[in-house]
DNA sequence: TTAGGGTTAG
């Protein structure tokens, strides 16, 4: 066999490598026939797909191959980065890139060498590192690639740095889909959905900024949902629908499960479903079923979502976000039982969101024994929530045992916020033990304790109006407050007393009162009462959990007025009519 | 020969 014909045939051998054995063999071949050396163009491919492949030996030997190399070639470095940057340890690639991998001279890196750090970067969440890439990236003279900037773009907001992946946005010259798609899913993840749906209306306005024949795809869809559902604007997530049927993207499975979340974050239960019956049933994909179970679980149907994890077709394995999604439908429901058999059957091993559920599960059905013991007994220790979780459940059962423990746990774990101190607090009341009381209000003064602030939006003709507790922010607050006076004069001729042993202050029932009265769930509501039409149904989004005292009011208003009133919590909906609530006061 | 963007979670 001639040199070339040789070549040739290990060539065509190198798509069919599998096993380590193969690839060990191969690597043989390479080394005997004088072609590691005489031809770096196979032995770069080679290196790629060895660092590449999913056995746990392959990269180490790829690392150990390139070391071999007396002068290897940027392609042969790259096909190391690449490899490292998608292992589980990222890092070892901005290592390698740094020269602290590898005791040679390392080869000139070039764009693709920076695109592979990048994403190393970006999986490490290592902003430090991206700047310096980015001063690499205009060292190195390759800052007009689309690509690279669209990379370098996406590492910047996965490491958190939103300023940054704006700036180089700004600042490029030329940019395709991915360009736009990777800014509005970074914004859209990173805490700033609003600033990704203007950036969806910008596109979606003139996609002339796209170069010819490109056009939004599903991906730039799925993002702008989910900025919809973090945001739960319906006229904005069903803009995003239309405009999707106008792409004929609505029958992407992918484009589906986000429309499932989006309606159903946005309170549209009805149509959550309609999308997930519309995908075909052998579409479905894990993702599909997750999101629906997840859609009846907000909205309080644990029923619901037990019998659709029933239905789940065989061939489709419960992740954990199907048990997840699951037990929180138990939990909201109170199907306790139901709960624990699911719980314990459950298939993959629990993480400590699915201990916070039975916990929660468990502590508000009154077991808190057993919700003691499943916290002690976990394999891991027990987290921030999980303390407060169980803070709550002894608050709601009278506890004060537990709730001294829950509490000393969550000082051991720096947890400072105002809630804390309030349940302890209140567990104390409960029994008149008034010294501990103030000694709780006294530990609050002395550690500077943080407060969590509640604010709420309701949407107003496509408008969103944001209020935090007691603002007068709003344009026409005077007319909101005197509404509230109007409310509560109202509610209370249908027997509302203010539920005050929520509220923690050194002030007097009055000013408790006061304090209640203007929580912003409240003003979104008497907002929504004087800007709507007579029987329009009011939609609230509050980024906490809804009080006591304004679960009463809202139950009461849903009577007073005739209004039905959906409340997204930070955990669930809650739909109020005719007095009353969806979660029947179960929650 | 090798590069960029996405959904579900107490």
């Amino acid at each position: 066999m001639s040199v070339s014909a040789a070549a040739r045939h290990l060539e065509s051998l190198l798509p069919r490598l599998a096993s380590l054995r193969q690839y060990l063999q191969f690597h043989a071949r390479l080394l005997t026939s004088g072609h590691l050396g005489a031809h770096p163009g196979l032995r770069a491919r080679f290196l790629d797909r060895l660092a590449l492949s999913p056995h746990p030996a392959a990269l180490p030997h790829a690392l150990l191959l390139l070391r071999s190399l007396p002068t290897p070639a940027t392609n042969d470095l790259n096909a190391a980065l690449r490899g490292l940057a998608a292992s589980p340890h990222p890092a070892r690639s901005l290592l390698l890139l740094a020269g602290r991998l590898l005791p040679a001279l390392l080869p000139r890196p070039d764009a693709l060498s920076l695109s592979f750090a990048l994403k190393a970067s970006a999986r490490c969440s290592d902003a430090h590192t991206t700047v310096q890439l980015h001063a690499l990236v205009l060292r190195l003279g390759v800052a007009a690639d689309v690509r690279l900037l669209t990379t370098l773009l996406d590492s910047y907001a996965k490491c958190g740095d939103l300023a940054s992946a704006r700036k180089v946005f700004d600042e490029m010259t030329v940019r395709d889909v991915a360009t736009w798609n990777s800014l509005l899913a970074g914004l859209a993840q990173g805490t700033e959905p609003n600033l990704a749906l203007a950036l969806f209306h910008r596109l979606a306005d003139s996609f002339q900024e796209l170069p010819s024949r490109e056009e939004p795809n599903e991906v730039t869809i799925v993002a702008a949902l989910s900025a919809c559902a973090q945001i739960g604007s319906l006229k904005d997530g069903m803009y995003v629908h239309e405009f999707a049927k106008r792409f004929g993207l609505d029958r992407n499975v992918r484009v589906c499960n986000s429309l499932i979340d989006m309606y159903s974050k946005c309170g549209s239960l009805s149509r959550a479903l309609d999308v997930f019956h519309s995908i075909k049933p052998e579409d479905r994909t894990l993702v599909s079923y997750n999101a629906a179970i997840q859609a009846h679980s907000m909205h309080g149907h644990g029923g619901d979502s037990l019998r659709l994890f029933d239905e789940m077709p065989t061939c489709i394995e419960p992740d954990g976000v199907t048990y997840l999604a699951v037990l929180c439908g138990c939990n909201h429901s109170g199907l306790v039982d139901d709960g624990l058999r699911v719980f314990n059957s459950m298939r993959v091993a629990p993480n400590m969101k699915h201990y916070g559920t039975i916990v929660d599960l468990l502590g508000r059905a009154g077991r808190l024994t057993e919700a003691y013991d499943t916290v002690i007994s976990m394999p891991f220790p027990a987290d921030i929530v999980l303390w407060q979780t169980l803070l709550g459940a002894a608050k709601m059962h009278g506890v004060v045992e537990l709730a001294e423990l829950a509490a000393n746990k969550l000082a051991e774990l720096g947890s400072n916020v105002d809630g804390d101190y309030v349940l302890l607090s209140n567990v104390y009341a409960s029994k008149a033990r008034w010294m501990d009381v103030g000694r709780v209000r006294d530990t609050m003064r002395r550690n500077d304790v943080r407060k969590v602030p509640g604010f709420s939006y309701t949407e107003i003709d496509g408008v969103m109006h944001k209020f935090i507790n007691g603002d007068k922010e709003h344009p026409r607050w005077q007319e909101i407050y005197r509404a509230l006076d109007d409310i509560v004069s109202r509610i209370s001729e249908l027997g509302y007393e203010p539920e005050t042993s929520n509220v923690l202050h050194d002030i007097g029932e009055e000013e408790k009162q006061y304090a209640l009265c203007y929580h912003s769930e409240k003003l979104a509501i008497a907002f929504g009462l004087i800007a709507t039409p007579p029987g329009e149904t009011l939609r609230v989004i509050k980024n906490l959990r809804i009080c006591g005292d304004c679960h009463v009011v809202a139950k009461l208003i849903s009577k007073a007025y005739g209004r039905v009133i959906v409340i997204r919590d930070r955990a669930r909906f809650h739909r109020f009519e005719d007095g009353q609530c969806s979660c029947r006061d179960y929650w």
